[in-house]
This record gives C-alpha cells, sequence and structure tokens, in this order.
DNA sequence: GGTCGGGGCGCG
DNA sequence: AAAGCGCGCCCCGACC
C-alpha cells in the first residue's frame, strides 16, 4: 500500500467507470494525489476505503476533494438490494429526485472526472439484470481483495474490522482465515487496480439501476465525502483544554487519586453513606438482621435491589426513573453516587490521559456506523460526552467554536417527508412545537410528546389520547409513520429519503412471526411483541436515516463551503511537492472538529467566524433542497459563535 | 485467567 | 417526568 515515497498505480476513468487509458506507475502515490488536487481539476478519487487510505494523505498534508468509497457504496448497494429481497416500501415513493452525481472517477485509481459533465450515475443505463452466477463471483472476489486492501492500507492499527458489505462474523472469519493461510498482507497493486475497476464500475451501473438514481448517487457521493470530513476531523481533533477537565473532576469529585483504581473522597464518602443507610435501617429491622448486613456495593444492581428489598422496598429495576419516586434513606446518596461513579468511570482524569494529547481529543468515527445512517464513533465515547464537560471545550487563544445544530430535525424532516400541508406549515416556524400546539390548546408540552409518540412508537400513558388529535389535525404525517410500522410489523424493509434501506428482519423474527400468523397455532405473546417492536424501528427508521440524511449531506455541503474561505497562512509555507510542515506552521483555515448528529463544530480564527457561520447557514439550505427537493418545510440552525462549547445555547 | 450478556446511563 | 427510537462504554456476574 502506498505510503509517501511509495510508488503506485493510477488509471483514469471514464463517466461510466471504465479504463480512460492504460494505468500509469507513479514512484510516489501521495505526491501523485496531490499533484492531481493542486491541478484543481475536480478529481474523484476512487479506493477501496477512504478510513484505509485517507488517513495517511492527511498525515503527508494532502486533502483531496472528492472520492468515491468502494467500501461505504457496497453496503449501501447491498443494503438496499436485500431490502428489495424482502419488499421495501420507498420512503419517499412518488417524488421528484433531487440530488445528481457527475462525473467519472480516478481509479488508485484515480479519475479526471468530468466536472460538471455528465452524470454517469443519472444516465439511464441499463440495469444489472442480467447478472449470471460467474460475475457475481468475480465480483465477491475482487470485493474481498479490496477488504484486504483496506485493512493493510489502515497501516500501523493492524487488523481492523472488515467494513462487512453484507458480511456478517462467519464471513469476516472466512476472511481472517484465508488472510491467514497466505493470501497477500499486500494485494498486487494491479490486481487491486482491476479488482477496483471492475466493482467501481459495476457499483456506478447497480446506482443507476435505483428507483431514484439520482437521490441514492447523492447518497453514495455524501457517504464517501462523510468519510473524508470524518478523517479530517480525526486529524484535526476536538481542542480540550485538559486542566479546566482536571479543574472539573477535582471539584466535583475531590482531588485525582494517588493509586489508579482508587476511589476519589467524594464517591467514597457516597458509597459509605449508603452502605450505612442500608445498615442503620437493617439494625431496626426483623430479627435475623441485627445491624452487620454486607455493605452494599452500590456499583451491583443486583446487590442494590436485595438491599431495598431487606428494607421492603421491591423494585423492578434500579435505574434513576424508578430510585427518584423512592422512600428511603439511601435513595439520595445513592443518586448522586451513580451520577459522580459515571463521571469517573466513563469521562475521568484515566480517559483524559488516554484520549487528550496536545490539547486535542481525536475519537475514531465510523461512517455509516449505525443502520440509520448516523455515525457511531469508536473509543473514547465521542457521542456520549456528558454536557458538564463542554467546559472544557476551548477555542484556541485567537480562534473561536462555530457551534450550529439543527433545530427540531427529526420532526422538520417527518414534514417534509410526509408531505403534509398543515404540517409544513408548521414547520414553517423556528418553533415548530409551538405551531403544532395550537392542536393542543396551546401547550407545547403536549405537542411535542404528541410529536416524539409519533414518531418512536410510544403509546403509554396520556400518549395515545395525544397522537389522536395529532393524527386529526395532521393525517397525512402521521399516515406517513403508521405505513412506516405496518411495513415493518409484516417484514418488509422501509427506505430513507435518499433510498437507505433498513436491515430485513432475521430469520428468527420471521420464524416467529409467521407461526403466530397460522391460524392455527397458539397464539405466542412473544411474536406481538416482536411484531410491535420492528413496527417503531421501522417507523423511527424513515424519520431518524432521513434526518441522517439532511445532517450527512449539510456536513459535506459545510466541507465544501469552508474550503472556499482563505486565510492568510503563519509561520512557514508548505513547500510544494513536501510532506513536511515546518514546526509552529499553522494554517489558518477553518476545521471541521465534531458531528454529533445534528450538530457541528467549526474551530476556526476569529476573523473566519462571520463568513463560517454563513458557510453553515448556505450548507442547510443546500441539504434541504438536494435531499428534500422543493418544500416549504424549514430547517433552521442555531448557531452560536463562543470560545467555550458550554456556552453554546 | 478471559469472554459475554445484561443493567444502567451518557448523547442525539 | 418519562415514554417510544438509535448508539458506546462502564461495571457486574455468570460462564468457560
Amino acid at each position: 500500500m502506498p505510503g509517501p515515497g511509495q510508488s503506485g498505480l493510477v488509471c483514469e476513468l471514464g463517466d461510466d467507470g471504465s479504463p480512460a487509458g492504460d494505468p500509469v506507475e507513479v514512484s510516489d502515490l501521495v505526491a501523485a494525489v496531490r499533484e492531481h488536487e493542486e491541478e484543481g481539476v475536480g478529481t474523484r478519487w476512487v479506493w477501496p476505503s477512504a478510513a484505509g487510505i485517507y488517513p495517511r494523505l492527511l498525515r503527508a498534508d494532502v486533502r483531496v476533494a472528492r472520492c468515491h468509497d468502494v467500501a461505504l457504496a457496497e453496503a449501501l448497494i447491498a443494503g438496499r438490494d436485500a431490502a428489495l429481497g424482502a419488499g421495501a416500501l420507498g420512503a419517499g415513493a412518488g417524488r421528484a429526485g433531487a440530488g445528481s452525481v457527475r462525473g467519472g472517477g480516478i481509479g488508485v485509481g484515480l479519475g479526471r472526472g468530468g466536472v460538471g459533465g455528465g452524470g454517469a450515475l443519472d444516465a439511464g443505463q441499463a440495469g444489472c439484470d442480467r447478472l449470471d452466477r460467474a460475475r457475481d463471483d468475480r465480483l465477491e472476489r475482487a470485493l474481498e481483495l479490496l477488504r484486504v486492501w483496506s485493512a493493510a492500507a489502515a497501516g500501523e492499527a493492524g487488523a481492523v474490522a472488515f467494513t462487512a458489505a453484507g458480511g456478517g462474523q462467519a464471513d469476516q472469519q472466512a476472511l481472517f482465515d484465508r488472510a491467514l493461510a497466505g493470501a497477500p498482507d499486500h494485494p498486487k497493486p494491479r490486481d487491486t487496480l482491476n479488482a477496483l475497476i471492475d466493482v467501481h464500475a459495476d457499483q456506478l451501473r447497480r446506482i443507476a439501476a435505483d428507483e431514484h438514481p439520482g437521490r441514492f448517487g447523492l447518497l453514495v457521493a455524501a457517504e464517501s465525502a462523510g468519510a473524508l470530513v470524518a478523517a479530517e476531523m480525526t486529524m484535526a481533533g476536538v481542542p480540550w483544554r485538559a486542566d479546566a477537565h482536571d479543574a472539573l473532576l477535582t471539584e466535583m469529585l475531590g482531588p485525582r487519586p494517588a493509586m489508579p483504581g482508587q476511589r476519589p473522597a467524594r464517591i467514597a464518602e457516597l458509597a459509605a453513606q449508603v452502605a450505612a443507610a442500608f445498615a442503620s435501617s437493617g439494625a431496626g429491622g426483623g430479627p435475623g438482621h441485627r445491624g452487620g448486613r454486607r455493605p452494599v456495593n452500590p456499583d451491583s444492581p443486583a446487590q442494590v435491589l436485595q438491599a431495598f428489598a431487606a428494607d421492603g422496598i421491591r423494585l423492578s429495576s434500579t435505574r434513576l426513573a424508578v430510585l427518584r419516586d423512592v422512600d428511603h434513606p439511601a435513595v439520595e446518596p445513592l443518586l448522586e453516587y451513580k451520577e459522580l461513579a459515571r463521571l469517573h468511570s466513563a469521562f475521568g482524569w484515566v480517559w483524559l490521559d488516554a484520549w487528550v494529547r496536545d490539547g486535542r481529543f481525536r475519537p475514531e468515527y465510523v461512517v455509516g456506523g449505525v443502520v440509520s445512517g448516523r455515525w457511531a464513533s469508536r473509543g473514547g465515547g465521542a457521542l456520549q460526552i456528558p454536557r458538564l464537560l463542554r467546559r472544557a471545550v476551548v477555542a484556541d487563544p485567537g480562534w473561536v467554536l462555530v457551534v450550529a445544530d439543527a433545530a427540531q430535525l427529526e420532526p422538520r424532516v417527518l414534514a417534509a417527508l410526509a408531505g403534509d400541508r398543515a404540517f409544513a406549515a408548521a414547520a414553517q416556524a423556528g418553533d415548530l412545537y409551538a405551531e403544532v400546539a395550537t392542536a393542543f390548546a396551546g401547550d407545547r408540552r403536549k405537542a411535542k410528546i404528541a410529536m416524539l409518540s409519533a414518531m418512536y412508537g410510544g403509546a403509554g400513558g396520556e400518549a395515545g389520547q395525544l397522537l389522536a388529535v395529532l393524527r386529526q389535525r395532521f393525517p397525512a404525517a402521521a399516515g406517513y409513520v403508521e405505513a412506516a410500522a405496518r411495513a415493518g410489523e409484516e417484514g418488509r424493509v422501509v427506505r430513507s429519503v435518499l433510498g437507505r434501506a433498513c436491515p430485513p428482519p432475521s430469520a428468527n423474527w420471521r420464524a416467529l412471526t409467521e407461526e403466530a400468523a397460522d391460524p392455527d397455532a397458539e397464539r405466542d405473546p412473544q411474536a406481538g411483541r416482536a411484531s410491535r417492536a420492528r413496527g417503531r424501528f421501522t417507523r423511527n427508521f424513515v424519520v431518524q436515516a432521513s434526518a441522517a440524511d439532511w445532517a450527512q449531506v449539510m456536513l459535506v455541503s459545510l466541507r465544501a463551503g469552508l474550503s472556499k474561505i482563505n486565510g492568510r497562512n503563519e509561520g512557514v509555507q508548505v513547500l510544494s511537492g513536501s510532506a513536511a510542515v515546518a514546526p509552529g506552521a499553522r494554517r489558518q483555515r477553518p476545521d471541521l472538529v465534531f458531528f454529533q448528529h445534528d450538530e457541528v463544530i467549526v474551530h476556526c480564527p476569529r476573523e473566519q467566524a462571520d463568513a463560517v457561520v454563513a458557510a453553515v447557514s448556505r450548507a442547510a439550505e443546500e441539504a434541504s433542497r438536494l435531499v428534500f427537493g422543493p418544500t416549504r418545510v424549514a430547517f433552521p440552525l442555531n448557531t452560536a459563535v463562543v470560545d467555550c462549547y458550554a456556552d453554546a445555547k
């Protein structure tokens, strides 16, 4: 695999993905990529996986504008094909096509894509209905080769989880076995390139064969660009003040314990209080409980339940919500213990040592890691950082954080998806819930509960009543999620607005529900539960996954917008062709540093803040237009320019 | 000694 | 207030 100074093969591709010439061997692939980018001809790089190779390019200070990520594309396309087999219900069926993807690519391949030329993905090429088995096998082998390549390319980290495109544990194990049995760690460049070209061309055909090729192509393009953003964000890192984090911990927990594994003072104190509360109440209890009860470990739900039971309090669980209503002296210290112990174990000093270096927190993002298309993260709990710790996220001197989150994104997405006139009118407003509240005698709280219940499938308590009101007032919106729920209950598959498919039900689920559908069979209550659970999943999927579509398109649009903001360079300039950045040199450009489902953070020099805010706003508008086409629904952002993340709203 | 599922809780 | 959806990560305890 290429690294700085390592050779590689490059081949230009046409719009249909076929080679536009012979492969060219370059002595330094990274340098070759840099040169192509500097020519500014709109190259779209085609590679097995951005996660595998792009970090290396970034370490050599090479950025690319566009790519086609074969691994991510394969996951999307294979998911779509599995959905077709299960009977898909298109989320946006019947709507006009939205985005388009243009240009050919260059394979590491690379391609000098015709910017503005044709839409290879929109062209109505013949579908892939005639796929004979031999070809399938060849493409399977090619894909496998690319996975091996990607894993090898990931480099120092060693074995990387293969992005299983439709593969489960078994596939991965088989692949691993073959690798051990002598499959080359570094496949021959020529073989890799051929595999890449074949698979890519096949993917273009399969995208074009989609019911909505424009939208599906946009999804693949956005996912690929998302992988670029993810690698760049890991490289940039979230500015993190270890001293502020440490001060916060010390204030809440007491000083850092000298010995690792030791409880901080405040946590030890609370544990003792919990133990004492149970011991004292037990002392006066029935016979056989003369005081000396074993101290309760507050970290053990089983022990806590037992301790409460010994005092005559039977609990369904030790969850916060349950404990809050319990009248017992142990409750107060226990709740505080839980809060602080979690802070200590999940984001305490150990976390700080492991994850913050040189004033940056650098988590790894997993693009497409969630079935809905949301990103996941690996290590560091990047997407679960307690709001409390936002205090430690502070811009560098002279820099600011531009924090933007989409307001009430999911209900707005539903409004746009469903084409509900009344609901869309409500979604023109800045506060959607306040508008919906007119259906609930102005009670905003009820409006919110009704909306969330509609999107999540809640039906308990007052939710049922509120839902009835919602259904009457916004029939199309309610009908939309209910159709999705019905599809799920019947074992069908749903898709997001851009065509991301939810997974089909498991064999287990099918067996369970089919059995129950047999009129002669005993009614199994498990089957009903499983069916309703899948209904809630698909109901939520159409909304959450379409929101993820919007957010990722917004993110990559923002990336493009930010790249046009040119600041001065500070310090020594990067020499042309050199991988080295002089010490102290610092690019004065805005960095995307965080993305959490519906929220982005840009770290930039203070003088660029206005331009960044404008770019954010344009990105949201562009995402709305590309994903939903013409719609009356507004997608407003809350944007703040701050020194510290905690100060953003 | 290690692995793995469940409980619990942080985020959206 | 939580519920209903999606995650990652910690701890515990059962198990190998």
